[in-house]
DNA sequence: CCGTAAACGGACATTGACGTCCGATTACTT
DNA sequence: AAGTAATCGGACGTCAATGTCCGTTTACGG
C-alpha cells in the first residue's frame, strides 16, 4: 500500500527534523533509520531535487532539512518520492465519461483524497513534539534509544 | 497507490453485481471492463478462492457473485486481492518498541485505517444504486453504454 | 597542492507485480 | 461417445521498484 521508498523517505526526514541545522551523512541516517545505505542515498537525492533537503559535499558535509520541521508536511515528502495519483478521469479510458467519475471510481478517489488529507495534516515538527513513550523511529540522537 | 489488480477486481465485481444471478464468462467481463482477459482470469480465480465469486465450468458456465451485492463491501474485494497491510509493530524491527507505534507510524497506520473505513463503507449494491449520469464502468448490460 | 570526506551519477542485479500462453480439467449438448 | 464451451493451473515473459557497486565530482584541512 505504502511503498518502501515512502517509508524510507519519511524515516530520513523525521530523523533530520529531530536535529535541524545539524548536518548528517548518509551513513548516519542509514544507521539510525535502518535503511540500506546505497538506496537511501538515492531517496535523499530525490528529496534534494524537490528542495526539501539540502546537501553539502565534502568533509563536514551531509544532509539537512531545507525548511524548518513545522513547514514540512508528511504529504509533501510522499508526493516528492512516490506521488499519490488521484483518479481524475475514467480509468477505462473512455473519453465519453468525461470528467465525471462513476460511483465506483468516485469512491476510490475519495479514499485517496482522505489519504492526502491525513498526510497533509501532520508536519514533522508535530510528530516530534508528540508526547509518547515511543520516540519516533529509534536510535535518535536525542533519545535514550529504545526500551 | 491502489494496485492494478485491485482496480481490475473491483471492476469485475461491479460488473457481476449489475446482473446478479446472470453467469458471465471471462471474455464477457473482460470486454465490458477493459481488462486483459488472461490476467482477469487470474484475478477472478482469487475471488473464487475467497468465496466472493462462484464459478462453473463448461458450456453455459462462467462467473457469478457468490453473495447478493448488498453483502459485498469494496473492502472485502480489496483484501482478497491485495490486502491493505496495517502497521501493527515498529517497521524498524526493534522489538523494544513493542506494540506501541511511534508518532510517525501511528499516523501512517491511521491513514491506512481511514482507507479501510472508506472501503468498508460501500457495498456493490450501493454503488450500483447511486443516481448518477455516469453508469459504473461503461458498456454495462443495463446501461445505454457511454456517451 | 595533496589527501580525505562526503554527495552525485550511472550501470548493474534482484524481485515481485503484471501480463501471456497453453495444456488439463470439467460440464453441457447432441 | 464425441464435440464444444468454459474454468483451472502452471510455466513463462516483461517491466518497474528496490537494492548494490563504483567511479566522478565537490569541498575541506593540512
Amino acid at each position: 500500500m505504502l511503498s518502501q521508498t515512502v517509508e524510507y523517505a519519511l524515516r530520513a526526514a523525521t530523523y533530520l527534523a529531530a536535529t535541524p541545522e545539524q548536518s548528517r551523512t548518509v551513513d548516519q541516517i542509514a544507521d539510525a533509520t535502518h535503511v540500506p545505505v546505497a538506496y537511501l542515498s538515492k531517496v535523499l537525492q530525490q528529496l534534494v531535487r524537490e528542495k526539501m533537503v539540502a546537501s553539502r559535499r565534502g568533509t563536514g558535509g551531509g544532509f539537512t532539512l531545507a525548511r524548518p520541521p513545522h513547514k514540512l508536511h508528511i504529504l509533501e515528502i510522499v508526493q516528492a518520492v512516490d506521488p499519490i495519483e488521484r483518479i481524475t478521469t475514467c480509468p477505462l479510458g473512455l473519453a465519453a465519461h468525461g470528467k465525471r467519475l462513476c460511483p465506483l471510481h468516485r469512491r476510490l478517489d475519495n479514499a485517496l483524497a482522505e489519504m492526502e488529507k491525513a498526510f497533509a495534516a501532520s508536519t514533522l515538527a508535530e510528530i516530534l513534539a508528540e508526547p509518547t513513550k515511543s520516540v519516533p523511529l529509534c536510535n535518535f540522537p536525542t533519545a535514550a534509544t529504545c526500551g
